[in-house]
This record gives C-alpha cells, sequence and structure tokens, in this order.
DNA sequence: CAGTTGACGGCCC
DNA sequence: GGGGCCGCCAACT
C-alpha cells in the first residue's frame, strides 16, 4: 500500500472529469490535506504519467493556468481546457461554473 | 542532517 | 478590485 503523498494527488488529479477543472487546494483537499497545495504543485511538476495524469485540469483558485507549464506553454494547457468545454475569459477561467464540484468530504 | 525551493492559498494593505 | 506578504508541507541539494 504506498500511500505518498505524490500516489494520492494523482489518484486525485486522474478523478477530476472531463469538462471540469479543480484548483490545487482542492485536490490536496481530496487527496487528505488542504495545505499539500504547494505539494500539489510540485508533484505535479514531475508528473510521471502526463498521459494518465490530466494536470492540465489542475489550475489555481484564481482559474488561471500554471505560467510554468512545460509540455507546451500555457497556451498548449488552455488549448486542452478549451477542447474539454472549459471557457476562458480574459485568459481565466470561469471556476463559478467549471470548478470540479465535489462533496465536502472533509 | 539542515537549508532552500516551489505548477499554491489565504489574509492584509 | 488588484497586488503583496506570510504560511504549509514535501522534495531536492
Amino acid at each position: 500500500m504506498e500511500e505518498n503523498s505524490f500516489e494520492r494527488i494523482y489518484k486525485v488529479v486522474k478523478q477530476i472529469p472531463r469538462g471540469t477543472v479543480a484548483t490545487y487546494g482542492q485536490v490536496a483537499a481530496l487527496a487528505g490535506n488542504r495545505r499539500w497545495a504547494r505539494v500539489v504543485g510540485y508533484a505535479l511538476h514531475v508528473n510521471p504519467d502526463p498521459e494518465n495524469i490530466p494536470c492540465y485540469r489542475v489550475v489555481t483558485k484564481d482559474g488561471r493556468v500554471s505560467e510554468a507549464f512545460a509540455f507546451g506553454g500555457e497556451n498548449e494547457q488552455v488549448r486542452l481546457l478549451m477542447e474539454d468545454g472549459i471557457e476562458f475569459v480574459d485568459g481565466h477561467v470561469d471556476m463559478k461554473k467549471y470548478q470540479w464540484f465535489t462533496p465536502q468530504i472533509y
């Protein structure tokens, strides 16, 4: 049972449904700890399996994508989100409508 | 082993 | 409403 922090984070990110986005803090909360927000960022930074881990669906609380996206630039991440049906306004997502709704597990 | 870093979040000005 | 500072936790050097 490898319950590493990263493993949990990756698992949560994989659970993000298409057409929705989740914030780092939310992923961290679903992973088990809200304060892992930065750890989540680091976890996605290593991103061992970008094919199975839709890290582009993870955005900041402001609804903005990470500027340090190393898979083709932030523009690439935005494009992928738009393909999922996410609407961008002035470079930011309408979290109010597209944020992944999750029952308060914690 | 200790210090610094980092794909963030929340509070303050 | 926008910008800046501090705080948290794990990984890296």
